[in-house]
DNA sequence: TAAACGTGGCC
DNA sequence: TGGCCAAGTTT
């Protein structure tokens, strides 16, 4: 009864989506990576320049990662543009350009868990792998009243097997897309119209007046709040830039030289700071401006940045590190997360 | 295995 | 406004 509702509801509700016109495993995983964490709405941009920049998955594999960042520049969770390009390369060396399908290969490939695999396998192949994904997770537990919580270990056991039990095994890429839709649609995150559902009738959050409170999650996330002081320095038509190579938020993507300290500081503490000598190879530079603070947040984090301009115009930058100079032309090329972003747009 | 990883929209 | 949420994966 459950997936066939659903079913029908989705035949004759679903959007109208680019990526669902193929059944290329190369176009679902494009449009499956991008969607990780992300609305439709805001991923169908990147879902447009992607497929129109590489089309096929060789073209994806012979970009650079520096190409392929910038292309992401503004969707976040960068990581997934940087194992995208590691699986591309995977697939030209390892499985001859041919994007597999099958779901014992996919889980193999950088980026793709038992979500993605489960998805492109079944879209591509009609392999009987079901799709858990949050809209799954909100609309099991509010229909079978469900208060595992989907954040543990034994909840994502539990919302695993019963997705499998209402797998339809005949059409388990079409099940798996309406389930999604419906979840994403009807049910909901934020005040559904249960009284259009045609699953109403046997909801069990329904009739328990608990629609609100489900799906449960026991995690609360830590937020830890940083402070950024970014070294700005100019040297006729150059900007010096810097690439972020530690593992840390935003790897691989550009910003400036920058000192963090831990808490909120005024130019005079700045200038006496020993980094700031080393990061510009000056030993009397001082601040000339400094911007207002840029507040920016992250899921773990709160980044309270101020960007500091030198006056300085020497400035000998160490050449084993990771900051370089940069033509302003050419500023653009660059993958800049938004808080930096935001500020070369500013200034 | 719990914690980390971005950004934008909504109320 | 601040908190929550969104087609998860990696380490």
């Amino acid at each position: 009864m459950f997936t066939e509702t659903v079913q029908i509801w989705y035949n004759k509700y679903k959007r109208d989506l680019p990526w669902r016109h193929s059944s290329d495993p190369y176009i679902i995983w494009l449009s499956e990576i991008i969607l990780q964490q992300t609305r439709v709405d805001q991923g169908l941009p990147y879902f447009y320049r992607f497929t129109e920049q590489f089309g096929n998955i060789t073209e994806f594999a012979s970009a650079s990662e520096d190409e392929i960042l910038k292309l992401w520049q503004g969707l976040g969770y960068y990581s997934r543009a940087r194992n995208m390009h590691t699986t591309a390369k995977t697939v030209v060396e390892k499985f001859k350009g041919r994007f597999p399908s099958a779901y014992s290969d996919l889980l193999g490939l950088k980026g793709i868990g038992q979500y993605t695999a489960a998805a492109i396998s079944s879209f591509a192949a009609g392999e009987a792998h079901a799709v858990v994904d949050g809209n799954v997770y909100r609309l099991l537990s509010r229909y079978f009243g469900i208060e595992t919580p989907i954040d543990s270990t034994i909840g994502k056991k539990q919302f695993t097997e019963l997705a499998y039990e209402l797998l339809d095994s005949q059409n388990p890429g079409l099940y798996n897309q309406a389930v999604m839709e419906f979840g994403a649609r009807q049910c909901k995150p934020v005040s559904p119209d249960c009284s259009i559902c045609p699953l109403a009738q046997n909801c069990i959050a329904l009739k328990n007046n608990n629609v609100a409170s489900l799906p449960v999650k026991a995690k609360k996330v830590k937020i830890k709040e940083r402070f950024f002081n970014y070294l700005v320095m100019r040297s006729g038509a150059n900007i010096c830039l810097n690439k972020r190579v530690q593992k840390d938020i935003w790897q691989n993507l550009h910003d400036f030289p920058m000192i963090e300290t831990p808490s909120r500081i005024l130019a005079d503490e700045l200038n006496k700071l020993p980094e700031l000598a080393r990061l510009t190879g000056v030993k009397n530079v001082k601040v000339a401006t400094v911007s207002e603070e840029f507040k920016h947040i992250l899921s773990h984090q709160l980044i309270f940045a101020r960007f500091w301009v030198l006056e300085s115009e020497k400035y000998i930058l160490p050449t084993d590190g990771t900051s370089f100079w940069a033509n302003e032309m050419d500023i653009q090329s660059y993958a800049f997360p938004k808080l930096v972003d935001i500020y070369l747009k500013k200034y």
